[in-house]
DNA sequence: ATCGTTGTATATAACGTTGTAAAGAGGTCC
DNA sequence: GGACCTCTTTACAACGTTATATACAACGAT
């Protein structure tokens, strides 16, 4: 009776729940563990037989490699984060998919932080909230400041999308907002319309986006032609489509309503619309609407949506690229800003279904 | 000259970058690692002199832990994964919102993986192929069958939401969709409607779901005194918008086209509406329109949809409770089955906006 | 034969944290 | 004044991996 205490006779080992290591795998395989480790990481200088071997028993023992483990030794996780504002907003939740897939694509495993836009929120995240916990951060500021970001002591690389902060010290990829919504302006504008509303202005303060995409709605208007009527720039306080539609109200409540309106996102636009349609407005034979992002939602509203399509693909692609090489180090320069491609979808609600 | 190749004399460290670790912090408080460790994680038995001590190095240094040390020391990493079929199907959106908020209130981080309802893919999330990285995982299945959760070998616990599954061997969160299901048609009925279709069958094998709903909708239609019209059931592939408007379009093609339609999502439902105002039906004088999910497009759309309401907040919850029990041994036994409420919201879609 | 060269495999030491067991430092009680 | 508490702190050994440096073969070329 040499342990009294340890097992009954019988059973092998009743708890033997302990998770299964290389050191299991390697004295079944009568190997040491760090062939093992060779095997798993696909190191080339083994024999075919002993990989074979190796193999075998893993798979018995249904072995898989501890992530935490191997982090803590190689200093990374493989886990980078999205921060965005929240996940319900749809041109979140399709650029979350996107990222989600490139992300996969270089092997990592995207964790999701939901900031609600909010500004104390945003510098937790780029303050470094996960810290130690991801290798990097995709970040889609909307309140953040450019002081905010200096602010940061975190060395996780950052990349940021949409240009809330221009000369920050993070790389980011951005549209470009003011020949974009120049371009939406101007097919209005081509279409006869005279009085363009604009929906979507916002605080100084507050959007980077929306100054850009203003200045591109002003500029269109004059290379037009036409008057700038202050009383046409509606201001929202977020781009949820309860704005839209509180936004077209007032303008239509204005003395001299609109006949157009280009909106800075496609939930305000799908607010608007509905406020139009509930009032008995035909769109667009009297009024003309146009959006910006091409969510899904506007693809498949009656009538469907004209808007700005930014490359959602080549912004997911792009920022994962970016902090990749930031993350491996090749890249260390200054930071980088990179403009992706959008187009003008003309549907429905700008030029009817007749044609 | 003891080391030669080490440095140049005038630079104190030139690439002292290394992480602060709790050793660093110890040495310069002047205690042991322990100490640092007991206060960062609130240990009680610690002076309040100690303690300010530390905690004074601790921010001047900068000091986080690092998770990666403390997962592996501890076994687990604070990471759950949540599983659905895309992210950007507003349905999933919301509930992946709700269950990052959840989580979040628990401590615990979310990490996304999308299965695309693709079987392999679920399989594989399911089987464990973030294994030692994750402490626990809610899966969405689409296509994931009994046998394969069965075939599960690893011991992540894991919660399922929606009834694909019965009598499985996870704790799943459910809505009453038989009931639920009939609620939404009796209400059609009971506005006098007589030829009520459906959208939104599936295969026997693909979906659990649809057979469920279906099944409501047969027990209505049987309570209400209707004849059961097996060409008004429209079958479809996917439930994204584009299957519902071509199922709509069959309907209306065929030879006695519906009064009113209950779709089975609300994807589904606004795809069918696109259909309906497309060809000039009026919606619903002409035919009465509702949906499942209570996704926020429903809400804007024209006319508005009405819906059956999951409670998704309850779901969420639900499920992370459920999945923090069985990750901290708390419950033990046997698979539990959780029935989240629903209601049945009335909008424009079925009785009109002049009310 | 001897020396490299190349290809395989290994022992050992980290990575940064926490649990264990036990050592000090004070006190209180007979 | 010793024995016995309680409170505080510590040294040390894990956790499961991979990097480093080295040993051991086998093989040509000298």
């Amino acid at each position: 009776m040499g342990e009294p205490t340890r097992s009954m006779p019988s059973a092998p080992d009743p708890d033997d729940r302990r998770r299964v290591g290389m050191k299991d795998v390697a004295r079944l395989a009568g190997v040491s563990v760090k062939t093992v480790s060779n095997v798993v990481n696909g190191y080339i200088h083994v024999t075919p037989k002993t990989r074979a071997r190796v193999e075998q028993v893993i798979k018995e023992l249904n072995y898989r490699p501890n992530v935490s483990a191997r982090n803590l030794r190689q200093g990374r996780s493989g886990i980078i984060a999205l921060a965005v504002p929240e996940l319900d907003i749809p041109y979140f939740a399709e650029l979350a998919r996107l990222v989600v897939a490139a992300a996969g694509e270089r092997g990592l495993t995207v964790l999701i932080d939901q900031t609600g836009g909010n500004r104390d929120r945003e510098q937790q995240v780029a303050k470094g909230i996960r810290d130690h916990l991801i290798d990097g951060l995709i970040l889609s500021p909307l309140a953040l400041t450019a002081d905010d970001l200096s602010a940061r002591t975190d060395d996780t690389p950052m990349v940021l999308l949409g240009e809330r902060i221009h000369n920050g010290p993070a790389d980011h990829v951005v549209v470009d907002n003011v020949t974009a919504a120049k371009e939406a302006t101007m097919h209005l504008a081509a279409l006869g319309r005279r009085r363009i509303a604009a929906i979507g202005a916002q605080d100084e303060a507050a959007g980077e986006t929306a100054r850009l995409r203003l200045a591109g709605y002003r500029q269109a208007l004059e290379e037009a032609g036409l008057p700038v009527d202050e009383s046409l720039v509606a201001p929202v306080a977020a781009y949820h489509r309860a704005d839209g539609a509180r936004a077209m109200a007032r303008l239509l409540d204005a003395a001299d309503p609109p006949d157009a309106v280009f909106c800075f996102s496609d939930l305000l636009a799908l607010g608007a619309l509905r406020t139009l349609l509930e009032r008995g407005y035909d769109v667009p034979p009297q009024v003309a609407l146009a959006g910006f992002d091409d969510i899904e939602d506007g693809r498949y509203g009656t009538p469907t949506l004209t808007t700005i399509s930014p490359d959602k693909q080549q912004i997911s692609r792009q920022a994962v690229e970016l902090l990749v090489e930031r993350m491996s180090g090749v890249v260390q320069g200054a930071a980088r800003e990179i403009y992706v491609d959008h187009r003008l979808v003309i549907r429905e609600s700008t030029i009817g279904r007749g044609m």
